[in-house]
Parts: C-alpha cells; sequence; structure tokens
DNA sequence: CTTGTAAATGAAGCATATTCATATATACTG
DNA sequence: CAGTATATATGAATATGCTTCATTTACAAG
C-alpha cells in the first residue's frame, strides 16, 4: 500500500518498474530502428537500457515479444493518428488524401524497423494468427471505414471488393514510402504522395467523369436490359 | 582437356562440380522455401543436397549468397517469362494485364521464400547496392519498358513519374499475391487480379482509351442482347 | 533487525552459421 | 603405373547471439 512518496528519484516499486520497461522498449526501438531485427543484438539493447542481458527476459518472453512491443506503440500511435487525422475531413477523397500522406511519412519515416519488424509474422501462411496481424488489422479498419462511408456516400465504386482497394492502396504506399527513403536526391514526399493519389483515387473513385468510363455502354445495356426484362416479365408467364 | 565420356555417372570433374553445385541450390530452394530464410537450416539443406555441411561453403560464401543464387534463378525466370509473354500483345492494356498475372501467379507460389528472400536486401538503407536490388532492377525494366511505350502511343498518362506507377503497381500485387495466399477461401486468382487491374488501369491510362475501359466487352455484350432481343421480339410476338 | 519476496545479474547452456585441419578423390607427369 | 599436386569433401571445432538459471541484491513488512 501507498505509505509515503518518498524523496528518492524512483518511487514505488511498481513504478520502477514499469520505467525500466519503457527503457527497455525505448532502447530496443533504437537498436531495431538503426539496423532491423536480425542485426539487432539483445546485448546492445540491454547496455542501452541499463540492465543486465538476463533482465531484458524478466521483461519480454522473448526478442520476437519485444519487437511486438515496439510494434504496437508504433501501430497503436498510427492507428490513433489515422483515425483521429481524418475526423474533421468532409468528403472521401482528402480523407484518402490524408491516409496516403500520414501513412507514407510514418512508414519512410521507421523504414528499417518496419521492413524487419512485420517479417517474423508476414513470413509465414499463419500470418493471420498472429498479433501482428491484429495490429495491423485494427490500423487498416480506419481504411476500411472511410472506403465504406464513401460506398454510402456514392463516392467509391463497388464492383472492386474492398480488400482489393486496401491491397493497392497500401502495397503502393508502402514501396512508395520505400522509394522515397532509399532515394538520394529526397524527392518531396508531398509532391509523391500527390501523384500517388491521383492514380489511386481515379481508379477507386466515382467521380463524375469516370462514372461514364466505359463512354455511357454499360448504362446502355443496362437500360435495354431493363426493357427487355420489363416485357418479358409482362407477357410471357412461362419460363423455363 | 575432353578425353572421352566416362560410362560412370559423372562426366568430367568439372560437370561433376556444377551438378552438385544445382543439387545445393535446389536443395535450398525448397528448404527456404518451406518456411523462409530463418528456419532454413544450412544442415538440412546439406543434407538434402547429399553433401557435408562444409561443403555448402565451398560452393557459397555464407547463407546469403546461397539465398542470392536462389533469388537469382528465380528472377532469371520471372524476367525471361515477363519479356516473353508480353512480345505477342499488342496494347498497353493488356500487357499490363499479362504482367500483372504472371506476377501474382509467381509471387503467390514462390510466397514463403520471397517474403523473407528479399528482406536481407530490402532491410536496410543501402539497398541500392545490393544485388538483390539489381535483380529486381532487371525485372522491372520489362514493365518500365511497356510504359515508356505506352506514352509514345499516348496510352499512358504523362503526369505521373514511371516510378510512381511502378510502385504503385508492384506494391499493389505484391499486396494482393499475399492475400490471396493467406485467404482461406483462396479467392479466384483471374477475378482477383482483374480487379487490381481495373483500379491500376484507369489510374495509370489516358482517358480516351479509358472510354474503352472493358476492352469493347460492353459493345459486345449490347451487341448480342439487340440481337436476343430482336429475335425475341419477331417470335414471341406479344408486344405491349 | 530479520526475513520473505521481488528484481537483477552475468555466467552457463544451447542452437546454428561458419571455419579449419585433415582426409580423399582426381588428374597429371615422368 | 606409381607418385604427386591439386581440387574437393568432411565433420569436428569455433564464434556468435539468444535464452535460461543458480545466485545475489534490494526492498518491504513485521
Amino acid at each position: 500500500m501507498n505509505k509515503a512518496v518518498r524523496p528518492s528519484r524512483p518511487q514505488t516499486r511498481r513504478q520502477r518498474v514499469e520505467e525500466k520497461e519503457q527503457a527497455i522498449i525505448a532502447a530496443a526501438r533504437a537498436v531495431f530502428g538503426k539496423n532491423g531485427f536480425d542485426k539487432a543484438k539483445i546485448a546492445e539493447i540491454a547496455k542501452r537500457a541499463g540492465v543486465a542481458e538476463g533482465t531484458v527476459y524478466l521483461y519480454f518472453e522473448n526478442k520476437n515479444a519485444l519487437l511486438l512491443a515496439v510494434a504496437t506503440e508504433f501501430y497503436d500511435r498510427l492507428t490513433h493518428d489515422a483515425a483521429e487525422g481524418i475526423k474533421s475531413l468532409p468528403d472521401t477523397k482528402s480523407r484518402l488524401a490524408f491516409l496516403a500522406r500520414h501513412h507514407v511519412e510514418r512508414v519512410a519515416a521507421e523504414w528499417p524497423m518496419l521492413s524487419t519488424a512485420m517479417m517474423p509474422f508476414k513470413a509465414s501462411d499463419e500470418y493471420r494468427q498472429t498479433e501482428g496481424y491484429q495490429l495491423n488489422r485494427t490500423y487498416v479498419e480506419v481504411f476500411d471505414q472511410v472506403i465504406r462511408d464513401g460506398i454510402n456516400r456514392g463516392d467509391i465504386r463497388t464492383d472492386v471488393p474492398l480488400s482489393v482497394m486496401r491491397d493497392i492502396f497500401y502495397g503502393g504506399l508502402e514501396y512508395g514510402a520505400r522509394t522515397l527513403r532509399m532515394r538520394p536526391d529526397r524527392a518531396d514526399l508531398d509532391e509523391t504522395v500527390d501523384q500517388m493519389m491521383q492514380i489511386l483515387s481515379v481508379g477507386m473513385l466515382v467521380k463524375p467523369a469516370a462514372v461514364d468510363t466505359d463512354g455511357g455502354a454499360a448504362d446502355a445495356v443496362l437500360d435495354r436490359l431493363e426493357k427487355i426484362a420489363t416485357r418479358l416479365e409482362t407477357t410471357a408467364a412461362t419460363t423455363d
């Protein structure tokens, strides 16, 4: 129970433990971020966190669990900021643009960690059973909601499944982020994202111009079909 | 020099060496493919190839070099088949469709290997200096050429850089391939690729060409429909 | 002050990639 | 064909790095 606040630095025992846990996570983030998961040594993480090697295992079951902790913090922030960012945006297009900008910015920043981070998860066919998958799932839920909303508003085409849109959106952005990071000329982030959105939005949005993508052919077919159907329904009650 | 062909199994010394090298690569492909790079044990590869553990290191500097050998074979085939496949295709749109189908099919098939395969390369910021990057570069050159050609023909929009198109194309397809592989319901590959192309082509192709987004399919349907309607109208002579 | 418990330590254990001293097979030479 | 140099092969030894564990230290309660 709480007796009194000791004037010394660390307060209660529990608090000191939490602090240490944070220190280890912070150290891990730094070391993972430097050269990726594989090259990161537990020894270095321990040293940075100011603990013995064995202590790390008092807090995390193994190296993967440590990565998961780092990834969880990252995804929590990412998801939160994504959800927060679209709140004030009124239309589907600007929401998607925001999500794209936000994603690329964050991913490009934490690239070394991320590229390897999800690897232990993504590698296997059982990816779906991993916690890493769940983190990602929660994150992309923000995107999914924007799309569903967009469909209700009539902004988004309905002939392509959500999952396909999601894959193209995030797959494309991830590659884009990587390219951005590698480029020696450090091409402008905003400009690149704009360009990506030019392709993506045209492909996903049902815009007035795109309604007529096929030159009205589909409409003509549908019209004609309706007429025939009506006629068949009214006349022949005999079908096979 | 070639003396005479010995009737025994292995011919010249050089040939036996090459055979063994191939055996090791084949074993490595199998083992990498099973559970990815990390979980693959050199010991198992050696056993499968019928050599001692140390022998592997006579042929390949280390595990990474072995992966590179496997990846090189994969990419060589991939690149060759891609280049071959588009040769007979006349228009930009069908070429892109072919490249997409081809890519997804191959990537989905060799997923466990690939997902980890490029990881040791992709992880670092020096990716561009790796041989893995070069393999990829050569491969996507096929795509780049299709796009450049498409631009000359006026099929492809010019307001978005090639690199952006490339990233979205292959990034999207990679994610799509992964999803396809994970799906328990094993969604139809062709259908999924079609859907992806619906987004990608609208985004990349120039409008006028997009008037005919479905390659004239709608027109064909309409024609057929008209004929059927006419026939129905004339035979069952009951009109309203 | 004593003692039980939580927390921490770093040396030992273990799994694997890689190296190396040694052995074997092959080709060449006289 | 024997002798020898060279290429090839071996598997035990080494190195590295994650993980465990017996021991120690710090803390809180009585």
